[in-house]
DNA sequence: TTGTAGGCGTTATCAG
DNA sequence: CTGATAACGCCTACAA
């Protein structure tokens, strides 16, 4: 009983057995208590690390009351995103990694008991909730317990309550105002499904919101718009709203997936980017990037709003956050290709 | 000390104390074991939904020796893909999801040290690994202790291993005789990152293979090849094809952003598709409907892995896999518009 | 500076 | 069919 004959993982005994001291002394140095001989600290780092020991989380989590670990809830139904920006959750996942917090990705749809069963079970000690509506059941459920979370997003009542969002409304005002600029008067929003909008789901309402502003502040005549699902959604959409209005010089997309779906029916149309139809999207760099032509657009920083949940997250399990952090990310625009000085206000 | 004033989530002490009977019998409910009257078990179980209790996980997780959690190592640095295919995750976090596990994403590059201590911290039962190379030192690390695992992807030598993976050398095979039915003669690869081919990343050295290995087939006379990183990448290595091979008439692309990086090249360079060039890639099904035109492309199931991945997983860890599995998944083409025949072998 | 003892919430073994 | 009782691995007063 001297040799790791063991097939088990060393426990914290094991390494205060090695040391020949009690196991509290071994738990200090692991937490980095004070009153700690620093020769004995240092044989203990050393043993531990010989026996390649690391503590066990469940257990830790047990006496310490907590567990380590943030969730993040990824509803993958009832999703007007194309997916395209999936970095959320990327960014969340290296952020949690960095501070040492485990990261659990959830996608099943939660139903009330499923959510509080979350941090019951004490699994969790935190959530990222997304997807927000503008009144979500599940932040006041959560609010109402005092659970801890942070939004990707912001509903109608956020007293107490931290998150982080991009500003939709003005983000759209800032699109249109590139393209009014531009000369554009009969511009197009590209938007969310209906659905969306019934659930009052956050981008979807307070974009609209922004394009009817524009629309009002700018006295544009026609404020055209249709909603509709991502991708295909998009791609039905535009050709329609090329066949109803053949005014047309201009169109905003609400996500990636949607620009794409509106550039496949404008180049099925024959219409040329940004020569005869100008486009604008709000979504990453990346798929920006991608497209042809690349997109001028609204920067939509999925990975960076990711990372910065679970950092706020964090602070707040820590008790490193004396008040609700709310973020609300200003709108950038990004120019590329796609947007350009109207030229032909009708082209049939 | 008879109200339910407490601050704390009920443990299962208090359902005990409620049901006016011992802990042992309540555990015994709770998991489902025989040898509990009927009545008991339905007064506790109203007990517990009354109470609202959920078994404390960690705690469950010490007694019982286990974590109910799967992690998944998704390296974000020293990535060869586009990010375009991250379905992957949501596939996994689904499939855990509904067999009641947690899912861990990890994305933090690991070291041995990193990856050894998910299993000895025991928040992790076992781990989904992926970015998998022909050597891979993970792979090999985990096997020598035992630990369970699977992977998407595969070794060279995978005696024991449970695996799913794309066949990526007969896809390209698959890719090529379609190109080749169709008359094409002068077909260009666009592949993987040279880092990728130098640490043997799987996907790049079998599509090369597979790419070869049909140029030898067929006696194409010129298997061009240029391998470089993705999209931004993809679009310059097309272009220098273009430029030095103006007999092209066919490109394949290794993965999404890969296609969408070369579509954008062709496009730029005035190039029609499938008219002048046809264009095929490796994708999922997603990514090949978002672009103009729609992909023809061998599919790449990512969401469909991940979760097959899990699946096999979990059933290991229940011990209800008696021996390895490993799944090969055979490659399907999918005809879309990118591709057709030959029509100008030159059109400079 | 270090050790002892009790407890965190479950499961599991063994009597009864 | 049910109830003590001992782990599980660690943390945290409290003592020494």
């Amino acid at each position: 009983m001297e040799q790791d004959v063991s097939d088990h993982s060393p426990t914290i005994a094991d390494v205060a057995r090695a040391a020949g001291i009690s196991i509290s002394t071994v738990s200090r140095i692991l937490n980095n208590k004070p009153d700690v001989a620093e020769a004995t600290r240092q044989r203990v780092l050393q043993i531990i690390e010989e026996l390649g020991y690391t503590p066990d989380a469940r257990a830790q989590g047990l006496a310490a009351g907590k567990s380590r670990t943030i969730g993040m809830l990824y509803p993958i139904e009832n999703l007007d995103l194309t997916n395209l920006e999936l970095e959320f959750f990327v960014g969340a996942a290296t952020a949690a990694g960095e501070a040492d917090y485990f990261f659990n990705l959830i996608t099943r749809p939660v139903t009330q008991n499923r959510l509080l069963n979350l941090y019951r079970s004490a699994q969790i000690d935190g959530v990222i909730l997304m997807q927000i509506n503008v009144q979500d059941w599940r932040v006041d459920l959560l609010r109402e317990r005092g659970y801890p979370f942070v939004m990707i997003g912001h509903c109608a009542d956020n007293t107490g309550l931290s998150y982080i969002d991009l500003d939709f409304e003005s983000a759209i005002i800032k699109a249109m105002e590139h393209l009014i600029e531009l000369g554009h008067r009969e511009i197009a929003l590209i938007g969310h499904s209906p659905a969306a909008h019934e659930q009052g789901f956050g981008p979807a309402v307070r974009s609209l919101l922004g394009f009817r502003r524009a629309c009002e502040t700018y006295g544009l005549r026609v404020p055209y718009r249709k909603v509709n699902l991502s991708n295909q959604g998009a791609y039905r959409a535009t050709l329609e709203l090329l066949d109803a209005h053949p005014g047309l010089t201009a169109l905003v997309a609400v996500d990636g997936g949607t620009a794409m779906g509106t550039l496949r029916a404008l180049q099925q149309a024959g219409r040329r980017i940004p020569d005869d139809i100008s486009v604008l999207a709000m979504t990453t760099e990346k798929v920006a990037q991608l497209v042809t032509p690349p997109l001028t657009h609204i920067d939509f920083p999925t990975e960076t709003m990711g990372q910065w949940a679970a950092e706020m997250l964090i602070k707040m399990l820590r008790g490193e956050a004396s008040e609700p952090e709310q973020v609300m990310l200003e709108a950038r625009l990004v120019i590329r290709e796609s947007t350009g000085p109207v030229r032909h206000p009708r082209r049939t």
